[in-house]
DNA sequence: GTGCTTGTTGTACAAGTGTATAATAAGGAA
DNA sequence: TTCCTTATTATACACTTGTACAACAAGCAC
């Protein structure tokens, strides 16, 4: 009765693909985008590195895979949080606030894994197109809700411009948050992301009320 | 007369190392973090790879360098902006704008530096450092203007946070304009920040009037 | 001129990189 | 069971990387 353990076990190449994403992610985490090497991908999904290059095209194919994983992840914890809401649109900003603001996505590792993405975006065109995408979709929510509040208290705005200096201003505290978590805290984030809203819902922002040309 | 040119020329340490750190900027900028390597800033600088560890610890110690160096041009050159403005907060605070969104500003090679710099941030607390001492000296000359603008006014507004707002819009929009400029364009931006600008001036984000605790 | 300091080169080496390859074996199908 | 597909391993190769080192020479002091 001496069972001879296999030496390894055979996945599902979809399986093992995502298996090799989350280590990806892992090592983006712990080491960065210069240490995360296709060995090391490897050596932590205790793989040998031959199967990465069997299932991904090299180090870069592999981080936009991560990167995609990863950004649908966010984008359904965001949409969630939106969806659970009271059916507000302002009650969602503010939820769609607070889950911006808090773990899973307020979290170093991610940041590791959007800057190394954000490095490739420049030389590889289907990076290109990866991120596009991610960025229409969580800008077309945020439009949706601002236009929302705008048609309820009937007063006029650009909701696409308004949208984008919002999801710049998310972008931006929820990056240097990442970055150095000492120079200010998540509680002053939150406040001054709520403070847009108040302002945006006071009818705020006249001057993107005109479209533009 | 055959002038025997010299095989290379001597340059004072300082001077040299202005020189590697340039051309660590241009590496950046062409082949990204990934392909900037002791050997190809050596290239670049038409010196021997030799040189390069001669005048820095390795090629994370030249990022920084760079990072700093460039840091305090980009600086210089947003200070200039505002002191040649006009003698008013605001329109100092537009000029600031303005200058944030043109090149050199903007600029793709200037976000491929600050992307692998931000890469070691994490990892390096003398970088984290450097980081921390740039971004406070910038949002420090916002903050001030926007204090100035309040008191000029006669209303109260934390102009600690609104400044750190205002910072994280700019820097989000600066960084996915580089990323890709195709979703929107400058001129969207500066729409956006100078309506931001237009609403503290009309007393907007009154629910940050009071101190934080 | 002469000598000295040190910026600079060229080379060498060990370690790590991506990738190709043949050999292996896991696990389902028949 | 037997066969077959293919996920997986192990190895090899050519290349790049960071770093160390001795030799060299530019340019200043004298």
């Amino acid at each position: 009765m001496t069972a001879v353990e296999p030496r390894f076990t055979r996945d599902q190449p979809d399986v093992r693909r995502r298996k090799l994403i989350e280590a990806t992610a892992h090592c983006l985490a712990e080491f960065g985008h210069a240490g995360t090497s296709v060995r090391a991908v490897a050596a932590k999904a205790n793989v040998s590195p031959g199967l990465v290059a069997h299932h991904f095209k090299g180090i870069d194919d592999l981080i936009v895979a991560t990167y995609d994983h990863v950004g649908a992840q966010i984008a359904e914890i965001l949409g969630a949080a939106v969806d659970t809401a009271p059916d507000d649109a302002e009650a969602k900003l503010r939820a769609f606030i607070e889950a911006s603001f808090k773990p899973p996505v307020l979290d170093r590792d991610l940041l590791a894994i959007w800057l190394s993405f954000w490095s490739l975006v420049r030389r590889d065109p289907g990076v290109r197109k990866v991120h596009k995408k991610i960025y229409a979709d969580y800008r077309r929510r945020l439009e949706g809700l601002v236009a929302e509040i705008a048609r309820a208290r009937r007063f006029k705005i650009d909701a696409h411009l308004a949208a984008l200096g919002f999801t710049a201003m998310l972008d931006g505290l929820w990056l240097e948050l990442c970055l150095d978590p000492t120079t200010f805290a998540r509680e002053d984030a939150l406040r001054i992301a709520h403070a847009w809203v108040d302002d945006l819902v006071a009818g705020g922002f006249r001057a993107l009320a005109v479209k533009r040309t």
